[in-house]
RNA sequence: GUGGGCGUGGCUCAGCAGGUUAGAGCACCGGGUUGUGGCCCCGGAGGUCGUGGGUUCAAGUCCCAUCGCUCACCCCA
């Protein structure tokens, strides 16, 4: 038996970064006011084909689609932006609130043939916010989603463009076709397909053949109508007083037809082909394509696979192990420790104890190994006594503490240096 | 869907031009004087060499097939 092709386990020690990835994530949310949305991993197959768009690669041939015992399609959720927004429209949300700032954080499903940082079960932390077409909207979320990179200790580079509006981009496109029409014999075998299809996938071709044509090809930024271009100028501008660097990429273009006006990636080069550690958009037709208000929004989605792979590749601090070990030596010691165990989890300390007593060397190796800070020993001298002796493994220093029913708190405040990450959560 | 690389104990790998009981490091368990960790030393457990077929007196080592992993293309977070 083995997972699925594309599908991972994901091991305690990747799950500690995992866990860092969603803490400081959850805590930038926060902080830019958005609130979390839980929606289901399954949906009706037409969701995605309207949002997505019919013709894309996600709709066309990589979506975990199939019947279910009535005989709909359903399919397993390619990306998170139409469920959030089915949910959006089914329950109103945006009665509830001007702007509704959203953000939900689970498993998308795409059957692709897996490579680095790519799996056909991944996780995007996915944000949306729904509402207005201010531009200092997408300053802001464009900076939250750099944020987060920046709390994680992650670098990338922030790339923008804009793809236009139902009012230029056609007339864009046209253009393009035609261009590319004239120059045919210099494209590349996929991009003589593209041209007529998806003529925009032709800018971010990696040919060399086909970028030195796209160099003299007509240029999205020069085709943008005046709201458009004037748009574009003002989020870059409101981008510097957040004092976010950018570069302009006229050849990024999205995978989802739903884009209009500004898109963005965060780009880094430690992935290996996968370059974009998250990407977003404006999409300021897709509520009312999927039968809402004509309301506009923006969002973006991070992987988490692609931010814990940049974070393996950084330094890691050491993982921090249990507060105490209780190490007892026969089977009325463990009899008793078992008891104070419990009481030590109560007043707050993480402990554990080996409910098999071997040997006492056996088990200051094992609490050597969990990396416990704390071994209370107790013995048949012990219990006696009514006295323990409590070792520091760090310090090495020693002290006998009584064994009596103050024990467990007096051990909880001998630790009083509570990771801060965890605690604020 | 296409192409390259790889599949040996939990992990990382070594196994020379095919030839006796398949090795190492890490991890795990135990011991190094009776109740004290991290280093060191000794010992132990753990492998159908991905799977199936073939060649051969003999295959982890050659051939074919198949499955899986991986990287890349397509596309994408």
């Amino acid at each position: 038996m083995q997972a699925l092709k594309g599908f991972k386990d994901i091991l305690p020690d990747e799950a500690a970064l995992w866990q860092r990835v969603e803490a400081t994530a959850r805590d930038v949310f926060q902080r830019f006011g958005f609130e979390e949305i839980k929606v289901p991993i399954l949906e009706r197959t037409g969701l995605f084909a309207r949002s997505i768009g019919e013709a894309t690669d996600i709709v066309e041939k990589e979506m975990y689609t199939f019947n279910d015992r009535n005989g709909e399609s359903l399919t397993m959720r390619p990306e998170g932006t139409a469920p959030v927004l089915r949910a959006f429209i089914e329950h109103a949300l945006h009665l509830r609130r001007p702007l509704s700032r959203l953000f939900t954080i689970g498993p998308m499903f795409r059957h692709e043939r897996p490579q680095k940082g790519r799996l056909r079960q991944f996780h995007q932390l996915s944000v949306e916010a729904l509402g207005s077409d201010h531009p200092r909207l997408d300053a802001e979320v464009i900076a939250m989603a750099r944020q987060i990179l920046v709390e994680l200790g992650l670098a990338a580079e922030l790339q923008l463009n804009s793809l236009g509006c139902p009012a230029c981009r056609p007339a864009y496109r046209q253009k393009l076709v035609n261009f590319f029409a004239g120059h045919q014999e210099q494209l590349c075998e996929d991009c003589r397909r593209r041209a007529t299809a998806n003529p925009l996938r032709v800018l971010d071709c990696k040919s060399a053949n086909c970028r030195a044509l796209n160099a003299k090809a007509p240029a999205i930024l020069d085709a943008l109508c005046p709201p458009c271009a004037q748009h574009l100028t003002t989020v870059r501008r409101n981008l510097d007083t957040l004092q976010a660097p950018h570069r302009l990429n006229p050849f990024m273009v999205r995978g989802l037809d739903y884009y209009t006006r500004t898109t963005f990636e965060l780009i880094t080069d430690a992935l290996g082909s996968q370059g974009a550690v998250g990407a977003g958009g404006r999409y300021d037709s897709l509520v009312h394509r999927l039968g809402g208000q004509n309301l506009p929004g923006i969002g973006f989605a991070l992987g988490i696979e692609r931010l814990v792979l940049l974070l393996q590749e950084q330094p890691m601090a050491p993982a921090s192990g249990p507060d105490l070990f209780l190490a007892c030596l026969g089977e009325a010691a463990a009899e008793y420790g078992f008891t104070l165990l419990h009481q030590c989890r109560l007043a707050g300390l993480s402990a554990l104890m080996n409910f098999q007593t071997p040997g006492l060397k056996s088990q200051m190796r094992q609490a050597d190994r969990l990396k416990a800070r704390l071994v209370l020993l107790i013995g048949a001298n012990e219990l006696n006594a009514g006295q323990a002796v409590l070792r520091d493994l760090t310090s090495k220093e020693e002290c006998q503490v009584p064994l009596n029913d103050e024990l467990a708190a007096l051990l909880a405040n001998k630790l009083p240096t509570p990771d801060p990450l965890i605690s604020g959560l």
